[in-house]
DNA sequence: ACCTGAACACCGTTCAAGT
DNA sequence: ACCTGAACACCGTTCAAGT
C-alpha cells in the first residue's frame, strides 16, 4: 500500500461525495483504503486535521480564472466560484463552511473578497464587515440550497435556476449595501 | 421522578449552558436527571426533536417587546433579538442555526421577517430573499461571535461592543440594499 | 515510514420487561 | 405513564509492536 497524506484526502473526497458527511468516519476510510483506521493517524494528527485538507481540495478544484475588472465583478466572480465549488460534491458546504467556522483552512476565499475590498478602496472596518457579511450570505446560502437539493433528488440533476436566481438577489442585495457606503467614504 | 417534556428540556438547556453542545447526550442528560438514557426516548422520538425544542425554548426565553413603527427598526428588533437570545446560552448560535437548517424548529423569526417585509410593501420574491439573507447574516455573524467569545473566555464577561458594532454595520448594509430595492418597485 | 491489533472511553437507539 | 437493563451497531483516538 503505502498511501501518502494526498492519496488520503483524494480518497476522503470521494467517500463524501459518494456516501456523504455522516458517513465520512475515520473507520470507513481506512476500510475503503484497506487500512486500520489506526493507520490515519500516521498522516492526520485528527479528524478535524483530514476534514480541513478535504475543504481544501474542494476549493482548489473549483478554482477558475478571474476575468471581472471592476470590484463588484469580481466579489461576484468569488462567490459564485465559492458556490459552484461546494455544490460539486455531496455536503460540500457543510464540510467547507464548518472548516472555515473552526478557522482551519478554507480562508482563501475570505482573503480573496477582503483583497478585492481592500483594493476597491473600503476603509478597513468596512472591509472586514464586508467580506464577513459576504461569506455568511454564501456559506448559508449554499448549505441551505445543497441541503433542498439533496432532500428532494427526484427529477433536476444540476443546477436549479431558481436558486441560482435567488443567490444572485441575495448577492446584489448586499453589492447594493456595500455600494451605497462607498459612494459615502470618498 | 416521573418528569415530563418540559422537564427534560429545561434540564437539556441548563446542561448546554453549562458544559457545552458536544456534552449534551443522551447518556449524560439522563445521568444528570438521574435516569437512564433509553427513558428519554419515552418523551422525544429522538435527539433530533429534543433539540429542536431545545432551540425553541432558548428563542422564547428571549422574546421581547417590540416598540418600532418602521420596518427597518422591526428588522432591527428581530435580529437583535434573535442574537441575544442565542449569545445567552453557551453554543446557542450552533443549536439555533443547526436545528432551523434542518426545518425541525426555530422558525419564529424567520416567520416574522418575511411579516415585516410582506407588510411594508416588499414584493414576494423580494419577502423571501431578504428574509433568509437577514437570517444568514445573523446565524453566521452570531455564530463566529459566539466561538471567538468562548475561545477567548478571559478578560470581558458580557456583550463586546466591537463585535456589536460589526453586527450593526452588517446589518446596515443589507437593510441598505433592501431599502433601495424598496424605492424601485414602487 | 507505514501499518497492525487491541484496547479505552465513549455514542444514539431499540426493546422486552418491570411498576 | 414512566422507567430499567441489556444489548446492537457504531464512534475517535492511543499505543505498543511489527515490517
Amino acid at each position: 500500500m503505502a498511501y501518502h497524506r494526498g492519496d488520503v484526502v483524494e480518497r476522503a473526497v470521494d467517500v463524501l461525495d459518494r456516501h456523504g458527511l455522516a458517513s465520512l468516519t475515520m473507520r470507513r476510510l481506512g476500510s475503503e483504503l484497506g487500512v486500520q483506521p489506526s493507520a490515519l493517524y500516521h498522516h492526520f494528527a485528527n479528524k478535524q486535521t483530514l476534514l480541513a485538507e478535504v475543504a481544501d481540495e474542494i476549493l482548489a478544484r473549483g478554482r477558475r480564472a478571474r476575468v471581472a475588472r471592476d470590484w463588484d465583478g469580481r466579489v461576484l466572480e468569488v462567490c459564485g466560484e465559492l458556490r459552484d465549488a461546494m455544490l460539486a460534491y455531496r455536503d460540500g458546504a457543510d464540510v467547507v463552511a464548518t472548516v472555515h467556522a473552526f478557522g482551519l483552512g478554507a480562508a482563501g476565499p475570505a482573503d480573496e473578497l477582503e483583497e478585492v475590498l481592500s483594493d476597491a478602496g473600503f476603509p478597513d472596518d468596512l472591509v472586514g464587515v464586508g467580506s464577513r457579511t459576504l461569506l455568511h450570505f454564501v456559506f448559508g446560502h449554499t448549505a441551505e440550497e445543497q441541503m433542498a437539493l439533496q432532500a428532494g433528488s427526484d427529477g433536476a440533476i444540476d443546477a436549479p435556476p431558481r436558486e441560482t436566481a435567488d443567490f444572485e438577489l441575495g448577492l446584489a442585495l448586499v453589492l447594493d449595501g456595500l455600494r451605497s457606503r462607498l459612494a459615502v467614504s470618498r
